[in-house]
DNA sequence: TGATCTTTTGTACGATAGTACAAATCACAT
DNA sequence: ATGTGATTTGTACTATCGTACAAAAGATCA
């Protein structure tokens, strides 16, 4: 069903304020936050700086609103694929699905809001590096529920692994998912053009499989003791 | 053998240099590089502005001499570690020496200047996060020599894996590692408390043990190919 | 002590930052 | 066609940025 837009949504161009949060995105992801500044933002966006203010009054705002855009899309969609997750039968299957679930929404869309959430999982490892405040509020208060839902249903794969080891390893993969969208350049570099950082799909492949090992690795507590003295001890 | 400084060494306040630059180094590593005003960082230094650029030039000079202090005693002591690695025999053992010979100097002191390499490698995450042209520039230079190194290691323990499989898995330990020493208050939070995210000594070994199984899964090319589709698939 | 060199201070300059706001422009209902 | 409200433009204000530079202060040695 087609309706006419009323007054409240039309626009002069074509969607203008998709056109400065698609380019505040792109921006903010490869440069950081404070290295754009809001000319920049809507110099890409073929718009005039002032109606970046008319849309999101301030450049905090539009970060939040880049946020919001995305953060409940991508939840979601973690939610249906952990579900389904969760309904694998054997054990080992359903550790790698569960661990696909979160991955994978992270490289693909959450939403297909302006392209792609590999930008936006970009961006947020960015703000995270940089201890944006804005961020760190939001992403603390939307995703650390879905992060105990998912180590949850790894420690229901693992009984056998202390939570805390869970933990640790789930924030391992956070930080190797980042990274790889972070710097994907230098997989490419580092393997002499073997290997295509940019390539999702692959990236994903390799991060689960990764994982997915990391995660049945012995407990520490049961590995670590009489093998080898703790390196860093001396201060302890 | 004590000798009296010559006037080129002199300095009215002890050192304002290494204050200067001790203070620069931790705000840029937790609030990133464009955050941060030379104001500021003079001001943290109990300096006048004129001073960080009577002794560095510029800011971009400053974030230089970060590096230089840093990169040259980190991979030092990588390289002695390494070479204690590579003399263990047995290979499940010496895999785990040159994980470990990797991680540790990260995080503990490349040197003791300014007080640990945590700090050091904080800013370096920071810095790749931000996209920072100066740092990109000298860590390619710096580190990526370093980098084959243990890859190489990795790979003689590991025979049977790609060497591609080798590179992702040893680009997501560094973003494990970065990770961590980003956000480890996320660590303590998600782990209601049970885990200190700051623990440098914890944190390796929770690294150490999550890398090594990471390394030892199977090879990518034969354990992907007939278990699942690969998601992202539908565009290649 | 006085000359000389190094370091620190204080201040200033041009550039650019975020944001505010009035005028211009557009889309649409009447 | 025209009035009305939503959007875009252009411009300006204040703050702060990185950096330069002259003067002050300290240290060193004749």
């Amino acid at each position: 069903m087609v309706r006419k837009p009323t007054s409240k949504e039309t626009a002069r161009k074509p969607n203008m304020r998709e056109a400065i949060l698609a380019a505040a995105e792109e921006l903010f992801a490869t440069n950081g936050f404070n290295a754009v500044s809001v000319r920049d933002i809507a110099h890409a966006a073929g718009a005039n700086p002032g109606s970046v203010t008319y849309h999101f009054k301030t450049k905090d705002g539009l970060l939040l609103e880049i946020y919001r855009r995305h953060c409940g899309p991508m939840n979601l969609r973690r939610s249906e694929l952990l579900a389904a997750a969760k309904r694998v039968r054997d054990l080992q299957d359903r550790l790698e699905a569960v661990v696909r679930a979160y991955v994978v929404p992270a490289f693909t869309s959450g939403s297909d809001l302006a392209g792609g959430g590999a930008r936006f999982t970009r961006l947020r490892a960015v703000m995270s590096a940089e201890g944006n405040e804005v961020a760190r509020k939001i992403i603390a208060q939307t995703f650390d529920d879905t992060s105990h839902a998912f180590i949850d249903a790894i420690h229901e794969s693992l009984p056998h692994i202390p939570r805390t080891d869970i933990v640790w390893r789930s924030h391992f993969l956070l930080g190797a998912l980042y990274y790889s969208l972070v710097t994907p350049d230098r997989v490419s570099r580092l393997s002499r053009g073997e290997a295509d950082g940019g390539d999702a799909a692959n990236a994903i492949e390799q991060l689960v499989q990764a994982t997915v090992a990391a995660f049945q690795a012995p407990a520490l507590d049961q590995a670590a003791p009489a093998r080898r003295r703790t390196p860093a001890s001396s201060k302890t």
